[in-house]
RNA sequence: GCCGAAGUGGCGGAAUUGGCAGACGCGCGGGAUUCAAAAUCCCGUCCUGGCAACAGGGUGUGGGUUCGAUUCCCACCUUCGGCACCA
């Protein structure tokens, strides 16, 4: 999921002289008296991995012990790009990787895995341009990241490691996509069912088949549909068996559907709506997007909207990613209204609206383009008009409908309608400000009281009522806030929120209407015509183009070699869609049969079906599944991810997610990431956590309890006069400060400097390869912890790193001499160097708790910096490398072992984390100042029980010499003492 | 337009519940070491005035609450992020 656009270069023969490097030294320690980073952050990778020092064990296991608790740390899923990580990237890693290092030493069970998501649309391109198969690519990639984060020092249990391109995984991912097919949502339990327990509430008659496809309860049927329409529902032994087959198929949990698409020909394929830019045009690539009807397979996530808004009230993130997923779910509650047309007896037009308190001020109506009602109720002198209108606004793209919001547009119809509320004829209009797919596809316009019917009505000369009074004095045209109701016949005076209660009542007692909830939510579109994706578990029928879903046992459904892997792209909008699978003729075409539970088996070449089964020949899905499928679960396949049964054993799934409390989430202890997967990936991940939920299949109702956003690490970008971004390695910086002046080394040319996001197209990104080989891999590590916060952006300055290299090379030379002997003292430590370890193991303890990494750094430091001794006390000395060790731990680790010396046995990883007295943390004399009227006027001595004491504070203060001094003259009014803090005199 | 986050020295940032603003690091100035430089070490470094002790000002701007405000409240400005005809 990291985006590989971002993504850096450096050069490749780098990777390969560290490769070697890392399998050369010797394990043993070197005696030398240098701080050889090179060596040690090799060796000490070495020793990780051999060891298998950061393996999680897994319950049940002998080495599993219970009597620890549990902590899952998450990262987001990186995407395994051609170019590699930029030094952006490992934030969130070493982050995460120090915190889990911590609670490790604490006692902690952890897990923290890592992965691949590799699938998806950058591998195909780059596998199109360099003529290789994607997934040799891929791997390639993998090897190259995997090299990366094991130079990062990462402490990942390796033997998890999983990408979502291995045939062991995406087996499962399909089998989830089977789960969701063979699903409905159960609106009385408010939870996904399998489809067979729908199939037999209508077999035993529970439920039956309304007009339009919908089951509702056999019982009270007809007092469900408040408009009281009797259309004669149907029970299950009533229908065809076409029929049944529709009815189901509206009511599964993944559908196929005819339904207006992004398409983006340049990419050959449809985009979710989630993946198009306000602008109109594609996430990735940034071309051109249109809207047209196209038949894809849809996943039924608006049937969550309610418990993914819900839910995120249980959940620890951030308040503004909580937010923009609110948004975009969209909730509104308000009402349906029918109004009658003024000329036709039987049409009605129902509209959605969040004001009914505004029904009196409603002066006309607007129907969307595509309003099924339209062509009907125009009248003939109107006809041309409209149809042209409808025309234009049916071809407009994404990009065109955007462009013109700024103009409203439509068409009068020539009908009329009847406001239900005070029998006024009202004039219906179409617009294309009205969108057909939120709501009902047509509102009553209010112009008063809505600003886009306001500058329609302005604009067409439309009548204007007021039916709200502002509460301030603010003007009631256009004004859409609360107020009191007036010209509303009988409901004036009202306040908006009871107007809206009492005259929902009215229209639901007179069934004109009733209250509604709308979502802006649309259903996921799931289906992608390309090559490197997960292929469908779905089979056609060659003949009928029925579809069927494939048996569970004819899982995995692999994805076949082919030769050209480009998608069938085109300039022309209207091409149809050609998904690159259909160029694996073979594989495309299978035989099999329709088992008892409607699943298909398939046959291989020679084998016949089970006797008086008929076989039938198939057509397999050509679509392939987008690359958010992968990413949708991989948090659970970490979990257990060798076993061949299951995508995780239920006991281990259970130990790892399950909540410790009922009104608890469960799920991930620590999730951290970027903002950008805000809506997308976390939004699709929750929906089919809750499916797997619902089926029984997971333990908390969540997947990420908590969840963390680590900011961007920003860097300074140069653009010459023409706007073109300069490399940095080609600039140079002369002058100080203000009169800091930016050119061009090779020819002299003065640059602009600018602040942006690290990466390619900036030119101004940095590889931590070339970091870790000059200043070392713990250094990199500290510095971008000591940069800012985690969850702030900040601007890397490689020129800031050598503080932090400086800082290392201390801590080194503090230890150990120039002739590579210890200077550590086995006497204790004094009174105030004592009391410096238990105040540092407070702070840095409690800092790493709260992820806080700038501060505990700048803890070590000052530690540090008041260890200016020949010799430093053992116990003084293995409590600074505890501290330091999650932070820099090739560093630690080699201090580590030579001051156990022969007593050394493993990775101080293995220690636990130092404890501390809260009394030692504390000064045995504390400066106090003394303000006069808030101004610091001296300052005082005391030990430290007499600074806790405010009658003593007091005193000590009032009697110095200089604070008597200053109130010579002046009465004191008030003597303010904060214990231990300060002591503000009132005087005058 | 709507929603959200943030504005502190030359720079990155610190100040956990309202209690010494600027911890820590970079940079810069001075000194030591060196034939010299790099590296290293020591001292200084918010601004203004003063040789100094010290005085005054200071956390985007303006107001307010408080003995006391970077922190809380109101209004505004700027920057960044999200959404954008969702009735």
């Amino acid at each position: 999921m990291i985006c590989p656009r971002n993504a850096g270069g450096w050069p490749a023969l780098r990777l390969n002289q560290l490769s070697y490097q890392f399998t050369e030294y010797p394990l043993m320690s070197s005696g030398t008296g240098n701080y050889d980073f090179l060596t040690f952050e090799a060796k000490w990778q070495k020793y990780w991995l051999e060891h298998k020092t950061f393996r999680t064990p897994q319950p049940g296991k002998p080495d599993f012990d219970a009597a620890k608790p549990k902590l899952y740390v998450l990262d987001m899923f990186p995407y395994p790009s051609g170019v590699g990580l930029h030094v952006g990237h490992p934030l969130g890693y070493i982050a995460t990787d120090i915190y889990t290092r911590y609670m490790r030493m604490r006692g902690f069970n952890v897990l923290h895995p890592m992965g691949y998501d590799a699938f998806g649309l950058p591998a195909e391109q780059y596998a199109v341009e360099h003529g290789v198969p994607p997934r040799e690519t891929t791997e390639k990639n993998i090897a190259n990241m995997r090299d990366q984060l094991r130079r990062l020092g990462m402490g990942y249990d390796w033997d998890r490691e999983i990408a979502t391109t291995e045939v062991s995984y995406y087996r499962w991912t399909q089998w989830i996509f089977l789960q969701l097919y063979n699903s409905w949502y159960d609106p009385a339990v408010d939870a996904a069912r399998p489809i067979a327990e729908l199939i037999h509430k209508l077999e035993q008659e529970h439920l039956v088949v309304n007009f339009d496809g919908r089951v509702v309860p056999a019982q009270g049927q007809g007092l469900q549909e408040w408009y009281g329409l009797p259309p004669g529902t149907q029970r299950w032994a009533e229908l065809s068996p076409e029929q049944r087959r529709t009815v189901l198929d509206q009511h599964r949990l993944a559908y196929l559907d005819e339904v207006p698409v992004n398409w983006c020909p340049a990419l050959g394929t449809v985009l979710a709506n989630e993946e198009v830019t306000n602008e109109g045009r594609s996430d990735r690539g940034n071309h051109p997007v249109y809207r047209r009807p196209l038949r894809q397979w849809m996943l039924r996530i608006t049937k969550y909207a309610d418990r993914l808004e819900r839910d995120l009230g249980r959940v620890n993130w951030p308040e503004a990613i909580k937010l923009m997923q609110r948004n975009w779910i969209g909730r509104s509650e308000g009402a349906e209204v029918d109004f009658a047309l003024a000329d036709d007896e039987e049409e009605t037009i129902r509209v959605y609206t969040t004001r009914p308190d505004t029904l009196f001020g409603a002066t006309y109506m607007v129907l969307a383009p595509e309003h099924p009602l339209v062509a009907k109720i125009t009248t003939e002198e109107n006809r041309r008009a409209v149809e042209d209108y409808v025309a234009v606004a049916r071809n407009k793209t994404e990009l065109d409908r955007t462009a013109e919001t700024k103009e409203k547009t439509g068409v009068f119809t020539g009908a009329h309608a009847i406001n239900p509320v005070n029998s006024e004829r009202i004039p219906i209009w179409v617009a294309d400000y009205v969108l057909m797919g939120y709501g009902t596809g047509a509102i009553m316009a209010v112009p008063a009281h809505d600003t886009r019917d306001f500058e329609f009505a302005q604009k067409f000369n439309l009548p204007i009522i007021q039916v709200v009074k502002p509460l301030g004095d603010e003007d009631w045209q256009g004004y859409v806030g609360e107020g009191t109701a007036v010209n509303s016949g009988a409901f004036d005076g009202l306040p908006t929120a009871e107007f809206k209660k009492k005259i929902t009542e009215w229209l639901e007692e007179n069934e004109l209407g009733k209250g509604t909830v709308n979502y802006k939510l649309r259903d996921w579109l799931f289906s992608r015509q390309r090559y490197w994706g997960e292929p469908f578990p779905i089979v056609h029928d060659a003949e009928t183009d029925e579809i069927f879903a494939l048996d569970e046992s004819e899982l995995p459904v692999e994805l076949p070699a082919i030769d050209d892997y480009r998608p069938q792209a085109s300039e022309d909008p209207n091409a149809p869609p050609a998904p690159p699978l259909g160029r694996a003729t073979e594989w495309v075409k299978v035989r099999g049969y329709v088992t008892d539970t409607g699943s298909v088996k398939l046959l291989r070449s020679g084998q016949s079906p089970p006797d008086g089964v008929q076989v039938r020949a198939f057509r397999r899905e050509l679509n392939t599944m987008p690359q958010w499928a992968g990413s949708c679960w991989y948090y659970l396949r970490y979990l257990d991810n060798r076993n061949e049964q299951r995508f995780a054993a239920r006991e281990v799934e259970r130990y790892w997610m399950a909540p410790k409390q009922d009104n608890e989430s469960g799920g991930v202890d620590l999730y951290v990431g970027g903002a950008e997967h805000a809506v997308l990936h976390l939004l699709y991940s929750r929906f089919w956590h809750k499916v797997l939920y619902d089926l029984g299949h997971v333990s908390s109702p969540e997947p990420f309890g908590r969840l963390f956003n680590q900011g961007y690490i920003q860097a300074y970008a140069y653009q010459d006069a023409r706007g073109m971004y300069v490399d940095i390695r080609d600039v140079e910086e002369q002058g100080e400060g203000k009169n800091a002046r930016y050119v061009r080394k090779s020819n002299g040319e003065a640059l602009t400097r600018s602040l942006g996001k690290m990466g390619k197209s900036l030119k101004n990104a940095v590889a931590p390869d070339d970091i870790c080989h000059e200043f070392g891999t713990d250094t990199l590590r500290v510095y971008e912890m000591y940069m800012g916060p985690l969850e702030a952006s900040k601007p890397w300055s490689t020129r800031d790193i050598v503080g932090m290299s400086r800082f290392l090379h201390n801590v080194w030379r503090r230890f150990v001499t120039e002739d590579g002997a210890l200077r550590i003292d086995d006497a204790p430590a004094d009174e105030a160097m004592h009391r410096l370890q238990h105040k540092t193991v407070k702070r840095v303890t409690l800092d790493l708790k709260d992820l806080r990494f700038n501060t505990a750094i700048a803890a070590l430091i000052e530690m540090l910096n008041a260890l200016k001794v020949e010799r430093v006390p053992r116990a003084v000395a293995e409590t600074f490398v505890q501290l330091l060790s999650p932070i820099a731990p090739h560093l630690s680790e080699e201090l580590w072992q030579r001051m156990c010396g022969p007593k050394w046995k493993d990775s101080i990883a293995a220690e636990s984390w130092p404890d501390y007295e809260e009394a030692m943390c504390i000064d045995a004399e504390i400066e106090i100042p003394v303000q006069i009227n808030g101004k610091v006027r001296s300052r005082i001595t005391l030990p430290a029980a007499v600074a806790g004491d405010v009658k003593q504070m007091e005193q000590v203060a009032l009697a110095d010499e200089r604070i008597t001094r200053e109130l010579s003259g002046k009465t004191v009014r008030k003597v303010v003492c904060i214990p231990q803090r300060m002591v503000n005199i009132v005087a005058g």
